[in-house]
DNA sequence: TAGGTTAGTCTACAATTGTAGTCAATACCG
DNA sequence: CGGTATTGACTACAATTGTAGACTAACCTA
């Protein structure tokens, strides 16, 4: 596990995280509306995702059937630790001031972030 | 601008941010601890970095002095975006509830956190 | 001043990525 | 049943990325 997935190859994955299982078919058909990519191009992608241990198939008639293995959670718990790391420090305060910075909080998610806080306090002992 | 910026680039930017201007040497000694690379590699991805426009270089003597053209801080506002975009759907919230729930948010941290807040509901009237 | 050291420039080359085309088998439609 | 559409398998191919080596000019040192 862990193959580094590229962004072509996410897109495909984000779209199965969407529903799953799902044919090839119905991927490309979700993705049509964002990236205008050939439905060869998906599959091309699909098998990539497979090789690389982040989606399962399984013959259903005569076509497969796709899962992703790697959840969209663990995906982002990964993505969110390396980009914390690199960027941050590690540390997620100066992410959250960054994007206050760039005016990416908004009313409701300062107070959802409040929520969350006071959650955390609270387990923490 | 905005070409995008590889795995090995980034660390080489990510040197350079630590103090510029350099000397490609001084860059590749910095590198020399966390990566294994040779000098002419660390030159090779100076080089893609200036034809990206990502760093410039001026000649000092007979040798180049590199500088970031692109702060880190735009960089990684740049890249905090579209990361909360791709996998937390632009919010911030989800993101640090992601956090949190890797454990990844210290005592410090959440501390940190509240005060980050505080200001933003006193700043935005 | 001759030989090592350092910088820059050019070239290389396999692996990965983006983006499909072709072909063959199967299935469905009229 | 015969054509058309669908699906998977195999192949392709340029651009980007990771990782340098070779060669050359200039410097520094004994």
């Amino acid at each position: 596990m862990a193959e580094k997935i590229s962004d072509a190859e996410f897109e495909v994955l984000d779209a199965l995280w969407e529903a799953a299982p799902a044919a090839a078919s119905e991927v490309a058909a979700r993705l049509k509306r964002r990236k205008n990519w050939s439905a060869q191009t998906v599959k091309t992608l699909l098998a990539r995702l497979v090789e690389k241990g982040a989606v399962a198939h399984a013959p259903d008639g005569r076509r497969y059937l796709y899962r992703p293995i790697l959840s969209k959670d663990a995906y982002a718990r990964n993505a969110a630790k390396s980009f914390v790391d690199r960027l941050f420090d590690g540390r997620a305060a100066p992410l959250v001031a960054n994007l206050a910075d760039s005016g990416r909080l908004t009313k409701d998610d300062i107070a959802e972030l409040e929520a969350i806080l006071k959650e955390l306090k609270r387990d923490r002992r």
